[in-house]
DNA sequence: CACAAAACATGACTATTGTCATGTTTTATT
DNA sequence: AATAAAACATGACAATAGTCATGTTTTGTG
């Protein structure tokens, strides 16, 4: 298990590449993003750590990466030659029934995003993400939670699938109705249970 | 592992249902679905003979089941307790890392979907899907591939989340440009193709 | 600090898809 | 074969989100 670390504008690894290492998530956060064949992005996941990449799951099954993982700031990460990794599991049904855990938790996740990109309207996909985030690395500060991760209004729109200039809207009725405050660098849920009601409704 | 058949109305399980059992499709075609609160259904995944339940892939980490397994038209199942399935997992490291594979094929599938729900055409998700289905239950004949799952304009709309008018309009578009022809009982791919072209447009 | 680049913002207009209403055709069941 | 139910179809209109253009503010960097 070697540690890497990776800046701002490199790749962890690219669609494309081969699998050659398994990878957990070991500081920082990672990305992971598909593009489209003119130039869009989709933001699949964004990994912290602890999380195995198997956001990117061809690490388990398929030879060549379906994804980019791009890091959002510095990161570290830890790494195994997959087959060293494969030898591991084999060896050791705990750690195996481990990731069969993670996989199953990791693909319901999948699907209850895929229900609301089916559902639900631009408002409410972006609520959820904010409920998500703010659930998985929200802070609690004297005006609210404060979303640790540094996400632009575009990060968003690429993680819900809608255009920049939705996201830039919603996000500012969301303020006007102070739920949230503040942009990018410092982004703060105000009114989580009203968030959560809006992506349920 | 004992078998159990289903028919048309009955539910393999129903969404909160708790997690006894872990299931394998034998024969015919299942489909996994969520409703959201007003009623409107999302299927997730339409599942065919060999397949495990892991779409709703709660056996494997939760105590409920996230989505309701629905047999379209008569079919038969695999099951065994779930105590006793994670026990042979446990013993036997090669049917473990069989399920890690699948689950990792799994998910990059859903993450796939998830992609194309964010960023594409109503037009394209069907053509996907038409795509998919052809591929994978797809039978050769005279003037193209018949689907063999019956499946409504409505089982289409809500497998891409779009309504059952769009789908209805859009179908009649493919069949005008003779993409494909007939309805749910017998449905045929004529251009394969051209619907590819299209789904990745 | 100055300056460039990125992020945020807003308006006008368009495209896409949903909604609702109504009617026809196909399929299944007695 | 008759009949009910489901599936398919279509039009008119509304709602939602995308596109493009342009401008302001914030952030990062030499």
């Amino acid at each position: 298990m070697t540690e890497t670390r990776y800046g701002k504008g490199e790749y962890i690894f690219r669609e494309g590449d081969p699998t050659e290492y398994f990878h957990i998530v070991k500081e920082g956060s990672v990305k992971c993003v598909k593009l489209s064949l003119d130039g869009k992005e989709c933001t699949l996941k964004v990994l912290m750590p602890g999380d195995l990449f198997c956001c990117d799951a061809a690490t388990f099954d398929g030879a060549y990466h379906p994804g980019t993982a791009q890091p959002m700031g510095d990161v570290s990460v830890l790494r195994m030659k997959k087959e060293a990794y494969f030898k591991m599991l084999r060896a050791n049904p705990d750690a195996a029934m481990e990731v069969i855990r993670y996989l199953g938790n990791r693909l319901n996740e999948a699907q209850e995003k895929a229900k609301v990109f089916a559902l639900d309207r631009a408002d409410q996909r972006l609520a959820s993400l904010l409920v998500n985030l703010a659930e998985r690395s929200g802070v609690q500060e004297s005006n609210g939670l404060r979303i640790t991760v540094r996400l632009t209004r575009q990060d968003m729109a690429n993680m819900v699938g809608i255009t920049t200039e939705t996201a830039i809207r919603i996000m500012a009725r969301f303020k006007k109705d102070r739920l949230v405050t503040g942009t990018a660098a410092r982004l703060v849920i105000r009114d989580l249970p009203k968030l959560k009601l809006l992506a349920s409704t």
